[in-house]
DNA sequence: CCCTTTCTATGGTGATCACCATAGAATTAT
DNA sequence: ATAATTCTATGGTGATCACCATAGAAAGGG
C-alpha cells in the first residue's frame, strides 16, 4: 500500500505547478482535475476541506523541495560562496527552463491567501524559517565561523524580489544578483 | 470640466486598493462598484476593455505615485543614503498602517496577470525601469559621484522581496532592511 | 469467501463571475 | 433653447465557480 495514493500525489504536483505559475485564484478545480486526471470525487475524497488544503499542502510540498534543494545544493560546496553560488544558479536554470515563469515556489500563492487564511500564513512564516535554519546548518557544516543570520536573510529577500523582477524582465539576471547581494552583506553585516 | 470624471477617479483608487491587498482574481467586479459607489454602467463606460483595463489603469497610477514617492522622500535629503533611508522609512510606515497588507503597489496584480497579459508586463516592466531611474537622477542632483546602478537595482530588489516577508511574517523589519543592503552593495559594487 | 474500508466516478446545485443591451439623466456646445 | 455628447442607472445572460450527494468499483483483512 503506497502512502500516498497516486491520484493524490498527482493532484498535489499539479496544483503545484498551476498555482506557481497563475497563483491561486486563477486557477480553478475543474482545470486542476483535467491536469492531473483525477475525477471529482477523488479530489473530494483526499481533500474534504477541499482547495484550500490542496493549496496548503502543494505549498508546504513546494517549501520542502526548496529546503531540499538548498541541501543538495550544498552537497559538493567547499566553502559558503561556492553553495550560495550552486543554490542561485540552480534556481536561475529553472526559472529560465519554465520559460521564465517560475518565480517562486511559494509567493503566488501566499501573496493570494494571505492574511485571509490564517493557515496559509504559518505555513509561509514556517517556509522562511526553515529555509533560513538550512543555510546557517550548511554554513555551520562548512566550518563557517562568520555570523550569517543577516547574511541568509538578505539572501532569501534578495531572491524573492529577483524572482518577482526576473519574472516581469523576462531575464534570469534578477535572480543572479542575489549571490552579489549575499556576498556584499556578507562582508558588512553591520 | 475635471479631466477625469469623479467615478473614473474614484473606481480606479477603489481598484488600487482592493487589488494590492488580495490580488487581481481574488476581487469581483461587483466588489469593487459597491465599495467605490459606481453603477456598472458609468464602468462599463469608462472601461469598454473591463476589468483588465481597470487593473492597467490601476498598477499605472500605484507605479506613478511610486515615482513621485521616490522624489519625494529625496527632496529633503542631503545625502544619497539620507535619501534611501527616508524612502524606505515612508514604505514602512504606510505598511504598518495599513495592518500589514499593503506591499508593493504593483506586484499582487502582476503576480496575477503575468504574462498572460503582455499589456501589464509592459506596464511592469515600465514601472521598475522608472523607479530606478528616479533613484538615479536623484542621485545625480545630489552630486552623487559613484556608480550606484547596481545598489538602486539592489534596493528594488531588496525591496520588492521584503515586502513579500514582511506580509508574511507581519513586520515591518524586512523591509527595513533594504536600507542595510542598499549600503551594502554601494559599498561594494563588484 | 465475505465484509469493511478506501477510492473512483457521475450528475447536479446555488452562487458568483465578467459582461452587455438599453434607456434615462446630466452636461456641454451651438 | 436645442441638439449633441457624455455619463449614469437598471436588468439580465451565459459561463464558470467551488462544492456536495450518491453510488459503484477496488482493494485489504478476517
Amino acid at each position: 500500500m503506497p502512502r500516498l495514493s497516486t491520484a493524490k500525489t498527482q493532484l498535489i504536483k499539479t496544483a503545484r505547478s498551476l498555482f506557481r505559475r497563475r497563483g491561486y485564484h486563477a486557477v480553478g478545480l475543474t482545470e486542476i482535475l483535467e491536469a492531473s486526471g483525477a475525477p471529482k470525487g477523488s479530489f473530494y475524497h483526499h481533500f474534504p476541506r477541499g482547495k484550500e488544503a490542496l493549496a496548503e499542502a502543494a505549498v508546504q510540498a513546494a517549501s520542502d523541495d526548496m529546503t531540499a534543494l538548498i541541501h543538495s545544493a550544498f552537497a559538493e560546496a567547499r566553502t559558503l560562496e561556492e553553495g550560495v553560488d550552486a543554490l542561485v544558479d540552480a534556481l536561475a536554470v529553472y526559472f529560465s527552463k519554465s520559460c521564465f515563469e517560475a518565480g517562486c515556489p511559494i509567493t503566488s500563492v501566499l501573496l493570494d491567501m494571505t492574511p485571509q487564511s490564517e493557515r496559509m500564513v504559518e505555513i509561509g512564516q514556517a517556509a522562511f524559517r526553515d529555509w533560513g535554519r538550512a543555510l546557517i546548518a550548511e554554513a555551520e557544516r562548512l566550518g563557517e565561523t562568520r555570523d550569517i543570520r543577516a547574511a541568509s536573510r538578505a539572501l532569501l529577500v534578495a531572491l524573492e524580489g529577483g524572482w518577482i523582477i526576473a519574472r516581469i524582465e523576462q531575464d534570469t539576471g534578477p535572480i543572479l544578483q542575489s549571490k552579489h547581494i549575499f556576498r556584499a552583506v556578507l562582508a558588512d553585516p553591520a
